[in-house]
DNA sequence: AAATTTTGTCACTATTTAGTGACTTTGTTT
DNA sequence: AAACAAAGTCACTAAATAGTGACAAAATTT
């Protein structure tokens, strides 16, 4: 683990060694940590070039957040080439995904738990940027499909996702069971991920029936 | 609003006072807010009645926390004299509590956030509070009902429970949709509420089922 | 290779926050 | 009411963090 940074001097790369020291910092010690002096020692330069190239040390964080992609991945990677089952196989495979994208991804964590705490502009584009993907996805392949129980599938799925996401947090931090279940095990994490798509199974079928209905 | 603190000197008034601010402190600035001076000002005290009082502001702090109990009326207000249809009732009335509970209760939303965010004795001793609270309503009602799907039940009320938190920490601070659907808003909250209630009702269904095939 | 620009460091100042010793005020005891 | 004890304030020191001017080192241009 010995960092062989080359030498010589190279803004474009100093400028890069601050962000990623907000990155690991963020991740180690989480947004309270990001103090000038520790985020220009992280990345083993002058707290001045923090101004000099960023103007503000806000400046600097915002643009790490902005520079971060977690969830663009989310629409494009999976939506199946084609969707016949009113989007059950995607739903599935899509909560299955938030929760590995969020498993042990401290920075992820880390971000998420900041924008829950703190209404920074960046921060709340990400949140924006998220819904936004996931509101492709609602618009052309569950509403159709849902027609007027549209509305039961997002509130339904919501509940689901925040799940995921609060599990995730909670995990990070205290090493500790939730309703009895050990998220941080293997087996918790499956009981989990075997409930989620169960849910998701049991609503699909629920509304199959109700259309039968009328 | 004219504070009519009556005069005269009192400690034990004094270190409510204290405790006090910590709270609205906590409510207003989150708990990155919660600094002596500022606990002190708020209190309208000096800031050594702190370090007189409590010792430190971290002995304070804990104090403040160890105080708080959001989740004890949980177990005792509702838990219905006479189960007979395997808690499904009582699950149904317990998630619609926890989302009231938290739902504009800045103070106990910013608690969690915190709770997520720092491993802090007091703060684990919180959570720790609620998993034994609803250990003791698992064990004596739902398991024994679900036998060997007491796992599936766990899992699935976890995550319900998880997305209820995340939902209204959520709703705290991004006044935003989540999943295209607005719980800060009524509408929002009664589509979470509904669709918590059919999840609920969804899975009891399916395990009956499953018990009667075999 | 001299001149010039850019990159980076250092030592300093400023600001914010924490913590405390000496004091004053108020209440209580004798 | 004098003496004492407890409650509370104030002005200060200490520590942590933010921010900057002057300079040095390296790279680039001429």
């Amino acid at each position: 683990m010995t960092d062989k940074t080359p030498p010589g001097r190279n803004k474009e790369r100093s400028k890069q060694q601050l962000l990623d020291a907000v990155g690991k910092l963020l991740k180690t010690e989480g947004f309270t940590g990001l103090k000038v002096n520790d985020i220009a020692a992280t990345a083993g330069l002058d707290k001045k070039l923090i101004y000099k190239y960023f103007g503000s040390r806000d400046n600097l964080v915002d643009e790490y957040i902005s520079s971060l992609d977690f969830w663009s991945n989310v629409s494009q990677d999976q939506a199946p080439p084609v969707i016949t089952d009113g989007g059950q196989d995607f739903t599935k495979h899509m909560l299955l995904q938030q929760y590995d994208v969020l498993d042990g991804n401290d920075e992820l964590q880390k971000l998420m738990m900041w924008g829950l705490y703190e209404s920074r502009k960046s921060l709340k584009a990400v949140a924006d940027e998220r819904e936004a993907v996931g509101e492709v996805l609602l618009t052309n392949i569950t509403d159709p499909f849902f027609g007027k129980f549209a509305k039961e599938y997002r509130s339904t799925v919501g509940i689901l996702i925040a799940g995921i996401y609060y599990m995730n947090m909670y995990a990070g931090v205290n090493c500790n069971t939730f309703c009895g279940i050990d998220i941080t095990q293997p087996e918790g994490k499956q009981d989990i991920k075997n409930a989620l798509v169960n849910l998701v199974d049991l609503f699909y079928k629920d509304i199959e029936a109700k259309k039968q209905e009328g």
